[in-house]
DNA sequence: GTCTATATGTAGATAGAC
DNA sequence: GTCTATCTACATATAGAC
């Protein structure tokens, strides 16, 4: 049981395409064909292309909380869970070099757009923000939101960069880093404790 | 005399509307309004749009070298002029808030529609790439590749992220960051020489 | 060089049969 | 719920007058 909905078909179609081609640049016959119907049955379930966005931005939503739910119960200490967040860069490699970080990618295209959902993709992000902040938090760092957005903005640019350059050695390199960077941000002494991000 | 040529202008205003708006969503007639010239005219001077994107990659190749070549003069040392390069975040703040980086959302889309300019946008990095690779290297950093991709990562990122949440102060604090990061990787001693970025 | 008028394709969206 | 047929709007692109 639990058969997908031709509607749970149209938006994971959606979500696929619009990450590797982009919103715009996906059309709704590019969908109609990966889910194998007609045109026309499209606007059966969604009447218009900002409402598959807004359910493919929602399904986003869900995934990410539900990995976020995993690294918590994964990680043993909020480090470990931090290095979780960290490892996604060279888990998902190979895509990030062939269309970048869907999440900054989608905000880019959106904001470009002035869409009308870029609040809503701009959502996902904040739930990384938000996590990230309470593992350093939990660490006892009173800049915690400084040093989650520090992390959010280098697994960003080196997405941006590898998606440039196809390099996946330079994901590697960079994720490693991060780590480094997480312990001496971390597990140092007080001069350590100290060092800036 | 040196007046501009109505090419000139089309090509201007396309390097304008493809930052602000990004390529695909940019139309012909966007272009005509900005130049006030009819939509016929533009075939006169352009066959087709990814003419145009080719006229404005080599316009801002230009520009590029240019700024670079101004740094170069400017800097008196290789980390002075380093600093140049993480002071046009500060001095860019208000256009990337709104529109993000030129280089890193022009690159994005290429790859996202598999563009036949994508590897000409992407010499725009390599200049950067390139330019602060030769800076480290005078500072006889032998990592001096890594360190430049990786000050490019992050200048990437904070604009990524600056973009998506219309963060000024994040924007300044990061870029001070990474002058301090700049300091630790070239002023330092033995031990904060062999800091890893 | 610049214009108007138009060709041609394709996008998003609708109507109505089954 | 799914289909075919169709509509409207707008995109790139062309033709030919001025």
């Amino acid at each position: 049981m639990s058969y997908k909905t031709t509607r749970d078909c149209i938006v994971e179609a959606a979500d696929k395409l619009f990450y590797q081609r982009g919103y715009e640049h996906t059309s709704f016959a590019d969908i109609a064909d990966a889910v194998k119907i007609s045109r026309g049955n499209f606007y059966h379930h969604f009447k218009t292309k900002d409402e598959i966005l807004e359910a493919v931005i929602a399904l986003r939503i869900i995934h990410t909380r539900k990995m976020l739910e995993q690294w918590e119960a994964e990680g043993t200490t909020p480090a470990e869970r931090i290095r979780c967040f960290i490892r996604i860069l060279i888990a998902n490699r190979a895509k990030i070099m062939l269309y970048g970080c869907p999440v900054g990618s989608l905000t880019t295209e959106l904001a470009k757009l002035d869409h009308a959902s870029q609040d809503q993709a701009n959502k996902l992000f904040t739930l990384f923000r938000t996590w990230l902040r309470k593992q350093f938090n939990l660490l006892g760092r009173e800049d915690a939101d400084a040093l989650a957005m520090h992390l959010l903005a280098r697994s960003q640019g080196v997405a941006t960069l590898a998606n440039a350059f196809r390099d996946k050695a330079f994901i590697e390199w960079e994720a490693m880093q991060m780590c480094n960077w997480l312990d001496a941000n971390t597990k140092g002494t007080g001069a350590l404790r100290t060092q800036q991000p």
